[in-house]
DNA sequence: GTCTATATTGTGATAGAC
DNA sequence: GTCTATCACAATATAGAC
Protein backbone atom coordinates (compact mmCIF):
# COMPACT_ATOMS: atom_id res chain seq x y z
CA UNK A 1 0.00 0.00 0.00
CA UNK A 2 1.77 3.20 -1.23
CA UNK A 3 0.04 5.10 1.61
CA UNK A 4 -2.39 5.32 4.17
CA UNK A 5 -5.49 6.84 2.72
CA UNK A 6 -5.37 3.69 0.09
CA UNK A 7 -5.16 1.43 2.88
CA UNK A 8 -7.91 2.53 4.53
CA UNK A 9 -10.00 2.28 1.50
CA UNK A 10 -8.25 -1.57 1.17
CA UNK A 11 -9.59 -2.21 4.33
CA UNK A 12 -12.69 -0.96 3.93
CA UNK A 13 -13.42 -2.98 0.66
CA UNK A 14 -12.56 -6.36 2.56
CA UNK A 15 -14.67 -4.86 5.34
CA UNK A 16 -18.12 -4.44 3.48
CA UNK A 17 -17.75 -8.20 1.11
CA UNK A 18 -17.13 -9.67 5.22
CA UNK A 19 -19.78 -8.00 7.02
CA UNK A 20 -22.34 -5.93 4.55
CA UNK A 21 -23.20 -2.27 4.44
CA UNK A 22 -23.68 -3.05 8.57
CA UNK A 23 -20.16 -4.31 9.11
CA UNK A 24 -18.82 -1.38 7.48
CA UNK A 25 -18.21 1.17 10.48
CA UNK A 26 -15.26 4.04 11.02
CA UNK A 27 -14.95 2.05 14.40
CA UNK A 28 -14.42 -1.79 12.37
CA UNK A 29 -12.03 -0.05 10.02
CA UNK A 30 -9.79 1.33 12.52
CA UNK A 31 -10.11 -1.41 14.51
CA UNK A 32 -8.77 -3.73 11.77
CA UNK A 33 -5.78 -1.39 11.67
CA UNK A 34 -4.99 -1.16 14.78
CA UNK A 35 -5.86 2.48 15.19
CA UNK A 36 -8.66 4.56 16.49
CA UNK A 37 -12.07 5.46 14.35
CA UNK A 38 -10.88 9.32 14.83
CA UNK A 39 -7.59 9.28 13.25
CA UNK A 40 -8.96 7.75 9.98
CA UNK A 41 -10.13 11.41 9.72
CA UNK A 42 -6.81 12.75 9.14
CA UNK A 43 -6.66 10.89 5.93
CA UNK A 44 -10.18 11.10 4.87
CA UNK A 45 -13.01 13.91 5.21
CA UNK A 46 -15.88 11.48 6.06
CA UNK A 47 -17.36 8.01 4.74
CA UNK A 48 -19.50 9.29 1.60
CA UNK A 49 -15.63 9.95 0.61
CA UNK A 50 -14.78 6.17 1.41
CA UNK A 51 -18.03 4.97 -1.03
CA UNK A 52 -17.03 6.61 -3.71
CA UNK A 53 -13.90 5.46 -3.78
CA UNK A 54 -14.97 1.78 -3.52
CA UNK A 55 -17.28 2.58 -6.32
CA UNK A 56 -14.74 3.46 -8.50
CA UNK A 57 -12.52 0.85 -8.10
CA UNK A 58 -15.92 -2.09 -8.53
CA UNK A 59 -16.51 -0.08 -11.77
CA UNK A 60 -12.33 -0.73 -12.66
CA UNK A 61 -12.96 -4.38 -11.69
CA UNK A 62 -15.97 -4.83 -13.67
CA UNK A 63 -14.28 -3.15 -16.78
CA UNK A 64 -11.49 -5.70 -16.59
CA UNK A 65 -13.35 -8.20 -16.00
CA UNK A 66 -15.84 -7.45 -18.95
CA UNK A 67 -12.90 -6.93 -21.46
CA UNK A 68 -11.23 -10.62 -20.53
CA UNK A 69 -14.70 -12.26 -21.07
CA UNK A 70 -14.64 -10.69 -24.67
CA UNK A 71 -10.76 -11.21 -25.21
CA UNK A 72 -10.96 -14.90 -24.36
CA UNK A 73 -13.56 -15.62 -27.18
CA UNK A 74 -17.23 -17.25 -27.22
CA UNK A 75 -20.59 -15.16 -28.31
CA UNK A 76 -19.97 -11.61 -26.91
CA UNK A 77 -22.48 -11.09 -25.19
CA UNK A 78 -22.86 -14.27 -23.60
CA UNK A 79 -19.04 -14.08 -22.04
CA UNK A 80 -20.00 -10.74 -20.86
CA UNK A 81 -23.01 -12.00 -19.12
CA UNK A 82 -21.84 -14.61 -17.35
CA UNK A 83 -18.64 -11.99 -16.26
CA UNK A 84 -21.17 -10.32 -15.01
CA UNK A 85 -23.00 -12.87 -13.27
CA UNK A 86 -19.53 -13.93 -12.00
CA UNK A 87 -18.52 -10.45 -10.60
CA UNK A 88 -21.60 -9.64 -8.89
CA UNK A 89 -21.82 -12.82 -7.18
CA UNK A 90 -17.82 -12.64 -5.76
CA UNK A 91 -18.95 -8.95 -4.47
CA UNK A 92 -22.11 -9.12 -3.29
CA UNK A 93 -22.35 -5.99 -1.02
CA UNK A 94 -20.08 -3.69 -3.15
CA UNK A 95 -22.55 -4.61 -6.39
CA UNK A 96 -25.01 -3.21 -4.07
CA UNK A 97 -23.34 -0.32 -3.19
CA UNK A 98 -22.83 0.36 -6.96
CA UNK A 99 -26.28 -0.12 -7.90
CA UNK A 100 -28.56 0.45 -5.44
CA UNK A 101 -28.28 4.60 -5.11
CA UNK A 102 -27.71 7.16 -8.11
CA UNK A 103 -24.19 6.75 -9.81
CA UNK A 104 -22.11 9.65 -8.11
CA UNK A 105 -20.66 10.94 -11.27
CA UNK A 106 -19.78 14.47 -10.45
CA UNK A 107 -16.82 12.63 -7.76
CA UNK A 108 -16.47 9.61 -10.27
CA UNK A 109 -12.88 9.45 -11.74
CA UNK A 110 -13.48 10.55 -15.74
CA UNK A 111 -14.53 7.95 -17.67
CA UNK A 112 -15.16 4.86 -15.08
CA UNK A 113 -18.26 4.24 -16.19
CA UNK A 114 -18.09 4.54 -19.80
CA UNK A 115 -15.13 2.15 -19.54
CA UNK A 116 -17.14 -0.92 -18.00
CA UNK A 117 -20.09 0.00 -20.41
CA UNK A 118 -18.01 -0.17 -23.19
CA UNK A 119 -17.74 -3.67 -23.95
CA UNK A 120 -21.45 -4.27 -23.52
CA UNK A 121 -22.64 -1.75 -25.94
CA UNK A 122 -19.97 -3.29 -28.52
CA UNK A 123 -21.04 -6.43 -27.98
CA UNK A 124 -24.60 -4.78 -29.23
CA UNK A 125 -23.01 -3.23 -31.74
CA UNK A 126 -23.89 -0.10 -30.61
CA UNK A 127 -27.80 -0.26 -29.60
CA UNK A 128 -27.81 1.13 -26.21
CA UNK A 129 -31.38 0.69 -26.09
CA UNK A 130 -30.88 -3.21 -26.52
CA UNK A 131 -27.77 -3.01 -24.32
CA UNK A 132 -30.06 -1.56 -21.47
CA UNK A 133 -32.57 -3.91 -21.36
CA UNK A 134 -29.37 -6.80 -21.57
CA UNK A 135 -28.32 -4.83 -18.25
CA UNK A 136 -31.70 -4.36 -16.67
CA UNK A 137 -32.22 -8.54 -17.46
CA UNK A 138 -29.04 -9.31 -15.49
CA UNK A 139 -29.19 -7.04 -13.09
CA UNK A 140 -32.53 -7.97 -12.21
CA UNK A 141 -31.28 -11.96 -12.19
CA UNK A 142 -28.38 -11.19 -9.63
CA UNK A 143 -30.23 -9.29 -7.23
CA UNK A 144 -32.82 -11.69 -7.16
CA UNK A 145 -30.29 -14.37 -7.04
CA UNK A 146 -28.23 -12.62 -4.22
CA UNK A 147 -31.46 -11.53 -2.51
CA UNK A 148 -32.30 -15.36 -2.23
CA UNK A 149 -36.12 -14.23 -3.91
CA UNK A 150 -36.51 -17.44 -6.59
CA UNK A 151 -38.03 -20.17 -4.76
CA UNK A 152 -36.22 -23.20 -3.91
CA UNK A 153 -37.02 -25.08 -7.24
CA UNK A 154 -36.04 -22.65 -9.68
CA UNK A 155 -33.94 -23.51 -12.86
CA UNK A 156 -32.07 -20.09 -12.75
CA UNK A 157 -29.47 -21.34 -15.01
CA UNK A 158 -32.25 -21.79 -17.24
CA UNK A 159 -34.01 -18.41 -17.06
CA UNK A 160 -30.77 -16.82 -17.60
CA UNK A 161 -30.26 -18.63 -20.88
CA UNK A 162 -34.08 -17.98 -22.01
CA UNK A 163 -33.30 -14.01 -20.87
CA UNK A 164 -29.83 -13.70 -22.32
CA UNK A 165 -30.57 -15.11 -25.71
CA UNK A 166 -34.00 -13.53 -26.44
CA UNK A 167 -32.47 -10.44 -25.60
CA UNK A 168 -29.61 -10.53 -27.83
CA UNK A 169 -32.03 -12.14 -30.94
CA UNK A 170 -35.50 -11.34 -30.03
CA UNK A 171 -37.38 -9.04 -32.13
CA UNK A 172 -37.13 -5.38 -32.31
CA UNK A 173 -40.31 -3.63 -31.86
CA UNK A 174 -41.64 -1.06 -33.66
CA UNK A 175 -42.47 2.48 -32.78
CA UNK A 176 -45.60 1.94 -30.43
CA UNK A 177 -45.98 -1.78 -30.60
CA UNK A 178 -45.77 -3.32 -27.19
CA UNK A 179 -48.58 -0.94 -25.90
CA UNK A 180 -51.94 -2.43 -27.71
CA UNK A 181 -50.29 -5.66 -28.72
CA UNK A 182 -50.73 -6.58 -32.84
CA UNK B 1 -59.94 -0.49 11.21
CA UNK B 2 -61.31 -3.27 12.98
CA UNK B 3 -59.03 -3.35 15.36
CA UNK B 4 -55.92 -1.59 16.43
CA UNK B 5 -53.68 -3.99 15.14
CA UNK B 6 -54.57 -3.07 11.54
CA UNK B 7 -54.40 0.70 12.36
CA UNK B 8 -50.62 0.01 13.25
CA UNK B 9 -50.07 -2.00 10.31
CA UNK B 10 -51.94 0.96 7.82
CA UNK B 11 -49.88 3.69 9.55
CA UNK B 12 -46.65 1.83 9.27
CA UNK B 13 -47.64 1.35 5.41
CA UNK B 14 -48.42 4.76 5.04
CA UNK B 15 -45.31 5.89 6.85
CA UNK B 16 -42.97 3.65 4.77
CA UNK B 17 -43.94 5.20 1.72
CA UNK B 18 -43.65 8.33 3.07
CA UNK B 19 -40.22 8.05 4.64
CA UNK B 20 -38.22 5.13 3.65
CA UNK B 21 -37.41 2.46 5.63
CA UNK B 22 -35.67 4.95 7.84
CA UNK B 23 -38.80 6.58 8.45
CA UNK B 24 -40.13 3.62 9.75
CA UNK B 25 -39.65 3.57 13.73
CA UNK B 26 -41.73 2.47 16.12
CA UNK B 27 -41.83 5.66 17.52
CA UNK B 28 -42.54 7.73 14.23
CA UNK B 29 -45.65 4.91 13.69
CA UNK B 30 -46.56 5.80 17.61
CA UNK B 31 -46.49 9.25 17.27
CA UNK B 32 -48.30 9.04 14.13
CA UNK B 33 -51.42 7.75 16.14
CA UNK B 34 -51.00 10.17 18.90
CA UNK B 35 -49.54 7.44 21.47
CA UNK B 36 -46.21 5.93 22.51
CA UNK B 37 -43.76 3.60 21.19
CA UNK B 38 -44.07 1.07 24.37
CA UNK B 39 -47.39 0.84 23.63
CA UNK B 40 -47.13 -0.41 20.26
CA UNK B 41 -45.74 -4.03 22.04
CA UNK B 42 -49.59 -4.62 23.60
CA UNK B 43 -50.50 -4.53 19.94
CA UNK B 44 -47.83 -6.45 18.01
CA UNK B 45 -44.67 -8.72 19.10
CA UNK B 46 -42.14 -6.91 17.67
CA UNK B 47 -41.17 -4.96 14.14
CA UNK B 48 -40.42 -8.13 11.93
CA UNK B 49 -44.00 -8.88 13.03
CA UNK B 50 -45.05 -5.16 11.34
CA UNK B 51 -42.92 -5.98 8.27
CA UNK B 52 -43.92 -9.00 7.58
CA UNK B 53 -47.51 -8.02 7.76
CA UNK B 54 -46.79 -4.88 5.25
CA UNK B 55 -45.66 -7.75 2.35
CA UNK B 56 -47.78 -9.78 2.54
CA UNK B 57 -50.25 -6.61 1.90
CA UNK B 58 -47.91 -5.78 -0.67
CA UNK B 59 -48.50 -9.27 -2.77
CA UNK B 60 -52.23 -8.74 -2.22
CA UNK B 61 -52.58 -5.72 -3.91
CA UNK B 62 -50.06 -6.92 -6.60
CA UNK B 63 -51.78 -9.64 -7.27
CA UNK B 64 -54.83 -7.48 -7.82
CA UNK B 65 -53.34 -5.02 -10.06
CA UNK B 66 -52.09 -7.97 -11.88
CA UNK B 67 -55.56 -9.54 -12.44
CA UNK B 68 -57.16 -6.02 -13.27
CA UNK B 69 -54.44 -5.25 -16.56
CA UNK B 70 -55.15 -8.70 -17.96
CA UNK B 71 -58.89 -8.26 -17.46
CA UNK B 72 -58.75 -4.98 -19.05
CA UNK B 73 -57.67 -6.54 -22.19
CA UNK B 74 -54.54 -6.26 -24.45
CA UNK B 75 -51.67 -8.56 -24.81
CA UNK B 76 -51.11 -10.05 -21.01
CA UNK B 77 -47.60 -10.19 -21.23
CA UNK B 78 -47.54 -6.39 -21.92
CA UNK B 79 -50.52 -5.52 -19.83
CA UNK B 80 -48.96 -7.36 -16.63
CA UNK B 81 -45.51 -5.81 -17.40
CA UNK B 82 -47.31 -2.01 -17.56
CA UNK B 83 -48.96 -3.21 -14.13
CA UNK B 84 -46.23 -4.36 -12.94
CA UNK B 85 -43.89 -0.87 -13.15
CA UNK B 86 -46.72 1.29 -12.50
CA UNK B 87 -47.44 -0.40 -9.06
CA UNK B 88 -43.45 -0.59 -8.39
CA UNK B 89 -43.34 2.93 -9.27
CA UNK B 90 -46.36 4.17 -6.87
CA UNK B 91 -44.96 1.89 -4.03
CA UNK B 92 -41.49 2.04 -4.35
CA UNK B 93 -40.37 1.44 -0.52
CA UNK B 94 -42.90 -1.52 0.07
CA UNK B 95 -41.55 -2.87 -3.46
CA UNK B 96 -37.99 -2.91 -2.09
CA UNK B 97 -38.96 -3.94 1.26
CA UNK B 98 -40.47 -7.21 -0.22
CA UNK B 99 -37.68 -7.60 -2.90
CA UNK B 100 -34.53 -7.11 -0.96
CA UNK B 101 -34.76 -10.21 1.31
CA UNK B 102 -35.67 -13.61 0.87
CA UNK B 103 -39.26 -13.86 1.14
CA UNK B 104 -40.46 -15.12 4.65
CA UNK B 105 -42.76 -17.74 3.10
CA UNK B 106 -43.38 -19.41 6.76
CA UNK B 107 -44.60 -16.19 7.96
CA UNK B 108 -46.87 -15.37 4.98
CA UNK B 109 -50.60 -16.32 4.88
CA UNK B 110 -50.60 -19.19 2.75
CA UNK B 111 -51.10 -18.65 -1.25
CA UNK B 112 -50.47 -14.84 -1.02
CA UNK B 113 -47.13 -15.26 -3.23
CA UNK B 114 -49.21 -17.92 -5.70
CA UNK B 115 -51.61 -15.93 -6.37
CA UNK B 116 -49.44 -12.58 -7.15
CA UNK B 117 -47.48 -15.27 -9.23
CA UNK B 118 -50.50 -16.86 -10.99
CA UNK B 119 -51.58 -14.04 -13.48
CA UNK B 120 -47.82 -14.14 -14.99
CA UNK B 121 -47.68 -17.95 -15.25
CA UNK B 122 -50.57 -17.34 -17.42
CA UNK B 123 -49.28 -15.36 -19.88
CA UNK B 124 -46.38 -17.23 -20.27
CA UNK B 125 -47.95 -20.40 -21.27
CA UNK B 126 -46.79 -22.12 -18.12
CA UNK B 127 -43.33 -21.98 -19.12
CA UNK B 128 -42.08 -21.26 -15.43
CA UNK B 129 -38.67 -19.78 -16.74
CA UNK B 130 -39.48 -17.48 -19.25
CA UNK B 131 -41.75 -16.14 -16.69
CA UNK B 132 -38.75 -16.01 -14.10
CA UNK B 133 -36.69 -14.58 -16.76
CA UNK B 134 -39.22 -11.96 -17.70
CA UNK B 135 -39.78 -11.30 -13.81
CA UNK B 136 -36.05 -10.94 -13.72
CA UNK B 137 -36.13 -8.47 -16.69
CA UNK B 138 -38.95 -6.06 -14.65
CA UNK B 139 -37.09 -6.19 -11.27
CA UNK B 140 -33.80 -4.81 -12.76
CA UNK B 141 -35.77 -2.25 -14.83
CA UNK B 142 -37.97 -1.18 -12.00
CA UNK B 143 -34.80 -0.96 -9.40
CA UNK B 144 -32.82 0.92 -12.00
CA UNK B 145 -35.40 3.34 -12.17
CA UNK B 146 -36.56 3.80 -9.05
CA UNK B 147 -32.80 3.94 -7.79
CA UNK B 148 -32.33 6.44 -10.48
CA UNK B 149 -29.16 4.19 -12.00
CA UNK B 150 -29.87 4.84 -15.93
CA UNK B 151 -27.96 7.65 -17.99
CA UNK B 152 -30.03 11.26 -17.61
CA UNK B 153 -30.32 10.82 -21.37
CA UNK B 154 -31.47 7.17 -21.46
CA UNK B 155 -34.29 6.08 -23.57
CA UNK B 156 -36.12 3.48 -20.66
CA UNK B 157 -39.55 3.36 -22.48
CA UNK B 158 -37.70 1.78 -25.58
CA UNK B 159 -35.48 -0.30 -23.06
CA UNK B 160 -38.86 -1.75 -21.67
CA UNK B 161 -40.00 -2.83 -24.97
CA UNK B 162 -37.46 -4.17 -26.12
CA UNK B 163 -36.92 -6.38 -22.86
CA UNK B 164 -40.28 -7.63 -23.36
CA UNK B 165 -40.99 -7.68 -26.58
CA UNK B 166 -37.88 -10.16 -26.51
CA UNK B 167 -38.94 -12.12 -23.65
CA UNK B 168 -42.41 -12.79 -25.08
CA UNK B 169 -41.49 -13.89 -28.24
CA UNK B 170 -37.55 -14.48 -28.87
CA UNK B 171 -36.18 -17.56 -29.18
CA UNK B 172 -36.19 -20.34 -26.93
CA UNK B 173 -32.28 -21.98 -26.67
CA UNK B 174 -31.77 -25.39 -26.64
CA UNK B 175 -29.58 -27.42 -24.20
CA UNK B 176 -26.43 -25.94 -23.75
CA UNK B 177 -27.07 -23.03 -26.07
CA UNK B 178 -26.03 -19.97 -24.83
CA UNK B 179 -22.93 -21.16 -23.57
CA UNK B 180 -20.27 -21.58 -26.20
CA UNK B 181 -22.27 -20.02 -29.08
CA UNK B 182 -23.29 -20.59 -32.94
C1' DG C 1 -0.56 10.81 12.92
C1' DT C 2 -2.39 9.19 16.82
C1' DC C 3 -4.80 9.58 21.11
C1' DT C 4 -8.84 10.46 24.78
C1' DA C 5 -13.00 12.53 25.68
C1' DT C 6 -17.17 13.84 24.09
C1' DA C 7 -21.16 15.73 21.41
C1' DT C 8 -25.10 14.28 19.09
C1' DT C 9 -28.34 11.36 17.55
C1' DG C 10 -30.58 7.38 16.87
C1' DT C 11 -32.56 2.54 17.41
C1' DG C 12 -35.67 -1.57 19.34
C1' DA C 13 -37.31 -3.20 23.35
C1' DT C 14 -38.65 -4.13 28.54
C1' DA C 15 -40.36 -3.22 33.51
C1' DG C 16 -43.70 -1.83 36.10
C1' DA C 17 -47.17 1.74 37.49
C1' DC C 18 -51.81 3.27 36.51
C1' DG D 1 -54.10 0.07 26.70
C1' DT D 2 -51.42 3.57 27.84
C1' DC D 3 -47.86 5.78 30.39
C1' DT D 4 -42.85 7.06 32.27
C1' DA D 5 -38.38 5.64 32.92
C1' DT D 6 -34.83 3.25 31.26
C1' DC D 7 -31.67 -0.32 29.25
C1' DA D 8 -28.39 -1.49 25.97
C1' DC D 9 -26.42 -0.37 21.97
C1' DA D 10 -24.50 1.77 18.06
C1' DA D 11 -23.36 5.32 14.68
C1' DT D 12 -20.55 9.61 12.53
C1' DA D 13 -17.92 13.13 13.65
C1' DT D 14 -15.19 17.06 16.21
C1' DA D 15 -11.93 19.32 19.71
C1' DG D 16 -7.82 19.53 21.44
C1' DA D 17 -3.75 17.31 23.67
C1' DC D 18 0.58 15.01 22.54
Amino acid sequence: MTNRRDEIVHVAGALLERGGPDGLTMRAIASEMGIKAPSLYKHIADKRELEVALIADGFLQQAEAFEKAVADGGEPVVAIAEAYRRWAMDHPHLYALMNDQPLPREELPEGVEQRSVAPVLEAFAGDRDRARAAWAFAHGMVTLELADRFPPDADVERAWRIGITSIAHGPTPTEGEAHGGT
